[in-house]
DNA sequence: CTGAAAGCGCTTACAG
DNA sequence: CTGAAAGCGCTTACAG
């Protein structure tokens, strides 16, 4: 009861070593699963480790080799936004099943659009981690586009200024993913189809706003009816008023995300227009929001925790030291609900 | 241009102390804020730190003094739902807010509500953090409850099974705030008041029900009109139905949370009730949710972000071995908008 | 296959 | 107020 008061601490290494009979080079060895070790030693050693409950040091482990063992999940985006997009939480969701498997832990970095606070930057930069996942990229951001000539950094969607450098990233074809659920609606006999286009300063933005561009004009449809709204569902809901004061005649609208699709719904039920009868509504993502709206969404489906997982894999690779094909360019498909 | 490739390197203390010609003692009391160094010293120091660019290796600190400057955050719930709620994205603003200012970094711990993977475990146990802020809490999870006498912990909301043990945290007074709920309700002069709680294993789940029933029993109303979800939209709607068909009747319902009733709103439209003329509802939480939706909520507000923020605060007080308050309740009040 | 030794970059008593 | 020295718990060549 009252003697185990010195053996509060954890056991080291060289504890085990002396249970097991053997040098602590040995027990690291078998610690860190090297296969230079004989049967009889791996059995002892592993036995005085269970015995023990040792588990190593990080601190002592990350002095020694260099290896922080910690990866940093950056997310540049206001974090009200950030968790109000049903999209990154597939995400994260991803990244965490990807990165469970590995001895890595996340770190969280909260940082803005316009670039990471000085203690992110000082973090980042000071090898507190060992590589970065970046979630979403705005093009302001310069620090974080230029990361990874520092440490190995896998982007969530195409990162902006390449600057030549290449980087790692897995996305979708976002113009020709956004190209197919244009074309939809021009199948489904749609004549005056807008669109509401994701934030000006992201690929996502960009690219998705391109691809409906591309169907509209092989369609020979005008593409006037564009407006950005920056992914939220309030700005969703504001484009799709502008849209409806500009063009009260439009029967179809093709919007970037999911969020912003719900957004839009509310505002033509508003004004009084059936859906899909009067106004058809693609949306983006096929996330929870495309099914927890008033209405379920014909949605562009992109495999969002996949994607997570793929960018954690890559990244894992990359510490490795392996590498990996540095662009995992992954598959979209039509999800025909009831909103077109 | 190819002479300093051997000096890749992150200058160290040594370096520093050389640079300024004093001994690596007198540099690490000037990094760790120590007053006992002279004036000239000090300056000499600092110069140095800013001309190498000096950043104290973290291993190495923790090493030596068993901290690892890390605090974990750890999340006891599905991703989805995590990431669903605003409510929690004002609660992690607040927590990175209250954190910024120290040297501490945030570790993201996903865990299921039924408890921690085995890896969460180790690494919480491991010593590599010196602290935790576990956001939401279920009572099935035994591990987190009792974790306080590992680490110091603080939760945010009151944590299911106290053992006896005192328990940090920060909440608002549940029952006393949904009394004050359902009260606005029964001014209006609302004669059949429904409520929707939320999950059952959880204090927030049981206290604001407890606090309608109080409310109801004092005026004298009925309290059959119960249904619990669990926070999400879905289950506010969900329950909304079977309220509704339990009692076509009801004119008011009050919510557990600004999500919920989003759900309860969008069911009561589609059974073509009118808001608030006949069913009013009354929200819990303020989160954007409460104005995101298709109605302006009327809610109990809760100061979230600032709850986030002084589980930071208190938990920070820990870590410098003060004694803080363990609980901090903050106020309620009541937002009128649109719905009630 | 195994061990002795040096070293990773700090902090912390202990002297002075 | 300042410095020399030991130590934190690992890993990593280097021998053997």
């Amino acid at each position: 009861m009252s003697t185990d008061q010195s053996r509060r601490l954890p056991p080291t290494l060289e504890e085990v070593a002396a249970a097991a009979g053997v040098s602590r080079s040995t027990v690291s060895r078998v610690v860190n699963g090297s296969t230079r070790v004989s049967p009889e030693v791996l059995t002892a050693v592993t036995a005085a480790i269970d015995e023990l409950k040792y588990i190593p040091n990080r601190a002592a482990r990350s002095l020694a080799n260099r290896q922080s063992m910690a990866i940093a999940l950056v997310v540049p985006e206001e974090t009200m936004r950030f968790f109000g997009d049903p999209y990154f939480a597939s995400i994260v969701h991803g990244i965490t099943k990807g990165i469970e498997p590995s001895d890595y832990v996340l770190t969280l970095q909260l940082a803005s659009p316009a670039g990471p606070s000085e203690k992110t930057v000082r973090y980042l930069l000071g090898s507190n981690v060992d590589g970065a996942l970046v979630v979403s990229h705005h093009s302001g951001d310069r620090f974080l586009a230029s990361l990874g000539q520092t440490l190995p950094v896998v982007f969530g969607g195409r990162p902006l200024r390449l600057d030549g450098q290449t980087s790692y990233f897995v996305d979708v074809d976002n113009a020709a993913a956004a190209e197919m659920g244009t074309q939809y609606l021009i199948d489904q006999g749609r004549q005056r189809i807008a669109s509401i286009a994701g934030a000006a300063d992201m690929p996502a933005g960009i690219d998705r706003a391109d691809g409906w561009k591309r169907a509209m004009l092989a369609a020979g449809q005008r593409t006037d009816l564009l407006a950005h709204g920056d992914f939220s569902m309030a700005s969703g809901a504001r484009c799709m008023r502008e849209l409806l004061d500009r063009a009260p005649d439009l029967d179809a609208v093709f919007v970037a995300s999911d969020l912003m699709a719900n957004g839009a719904v509310a505002v033509l039920r508003e004004r009084g227009r059936t859906i899909p009868g009067d106004v058809a509504v693609v949306g983006f993502d096929d996330s929870s929001a495309a099914t927890g709206g008033e209405v379920e969404l014909t949605t562009v489906s992109q495999p969002s925790v996949e994607m997570g997982e793929a960018m954690a894999v890559m990244l894992l690779a990359l510490l490795r030291g392996e590498d990996p094909e540095p662009v995992n360019i992954m598959p979209t498909r039509m999800v025909v609900r009831d909103s077109a």
